[in-house]
DNA sequence: TGTACATCAGTGAACGCGCGTTCACTGATGTAC
DNA sequence: TGTACATCAGTGAACGCGCGTTCACTGATGTAC
């Protein structure tokens, strides 16, 4: 088959794939993604619940889809922002604006992990997409500007340097890119997990200080 | 009543109180908290079902204690490591280890929120008590060094300090205290959410050069 | 010390519920000649 | 263009399951006189 040219039935089908995923989501938007319920999600979309093993195998690979859609969107936004040359404050509002859009999402990316689940290969190859990206925003930003002094973690990433997956940047911007990474999640997941719900200081100025601090170049 | 003379049927109730809650932490841990079953938990304690309702109002009311008792858990390590004089770098590790000890636990406190969830007040003053707790550790640490520039993050929390509930600090300890709280999550919840596994490095370093980078006077 | 009563832990049966999933089927849509 | 057949979306009934929770009860433990 050629690719771009989808039959009336496989048009009708993906239509119907992606308006399943669109319950779901607003189901887990309100109950959370345990409260995710094939038959719920049926009888929103007026049909019956078998009718939904013609889409998905099951409530696992739904999941899936849901989370690997995710990982999709995410990864493509931030090779939107590698591309644009916006930086790491870029990168920086784009994952928070991201991640606003639909908090539950975030969380299904970044949350609470499941037990015993484990994500298929796509999906973490997907993750490396966007690491990349991050290390490639973060390497064209900074340079050689480095860490004032080498400590333990940067000695220690020149030797592990396998996430990094070939990507030339020094040790010093892998670390300074890591923790632009944790520091960003740690007040974006405080925040949206609403442990400054009721502090009385505005979020979104933490995480630009946040940002700027690590994004500025020294 | 006097206080701690408890009566042998009091002792026994609050024995198998704790067994419950015990059995209930071992479910999260293996299926997560939307895993937890109140028939599941009677049948390994070798009682019926309906015999915890003698213990416990229903599913609900247990959670809120499992999630009281996390809190209550933290708030008194961070409280002894305050009065033990370790500073920023003391809190930073017993955190850590608050969080290894058990992950579930740490992500019924910190992790994805339950949509409409909302924590009873006494939950919320314990949240409070580990705030108090890290501005007296922090403050002492670090009396008048400061930021280096007040930034807008600096000024706004000049205004916006409600959450510090008196505490005499200066608002550039605050946003150094407020940071320092955010950057410890961010590294700890990727690590214990599993982000960084399979990337080859090591979350150990990549916490304490958080944490030394900020718990360190300048 | 012994009896009468109250307290309360735990049981077993039963409730209604919604879940994921299977199966044999109907009927519409598309395809081949 | 028309007929014969294959494909496939969707239905309705049914499955077994485990859940939280209620209720009336039994029997042991504690208390008062």
């Amino acid at each position: 088959m050629a690719a771009g040219a989808e039959s009336p039935r496989e048009r009708y089908r993906s239509q119907v794939r992606a308006e399943i995923k669109a319950r779901a989501w607003e189901q887990i938007a309100t109950a959370g993604a345990s409260g995710l319920s094939l038959n719920a999600i049926a009888k929103e979309l007026g049909m019956s619940g078998p009718a939904l093993y013609r889409y998905f195998a099951g409530r696992d690979e739904l999941i899936t889809a849901l989370i690997r859609d995710a990982y999709r969107g995410l990864a493509d936004t931030f090779r939107a922002v590698a591309e644009s040359g916006s930086g790491p404050e870029g990168l920086a509002h784009a994952l928070r604006g991201w991640a606003l859009e639909d908090p539950q999402r975030y969380f299904l990316v970044y949350g609470t992990p499941v037990p015993g689940y484990h994500a298929p290969d796509d999906i973490t190859a997907i993750a490396k997409e966007i690491m990349s990206s991050l290390l490639d925003v973060c390497a064209a930003a900074w340079t050689e500007a480095g860490t004032p002094a080498a400590d333990a973690l940067v000695t220690h990433l020149a030797d592990h340097r396998q996430w990094a997956d070939g990507h030339p940047a020094s040790a010093g911007v892998l670390r300074r890119a890591l923790l632009f990474w944790t520091r960003l999640h740690g007040a974006l997941s405080l925040e949206l997990a609403g442990h400054f719900s009721g502090m009385g200081f505005d979020p979104e100025l933490l995480f630009a200080a946040e940002a700027d601090e690590l994004a500025a170049t020294p």
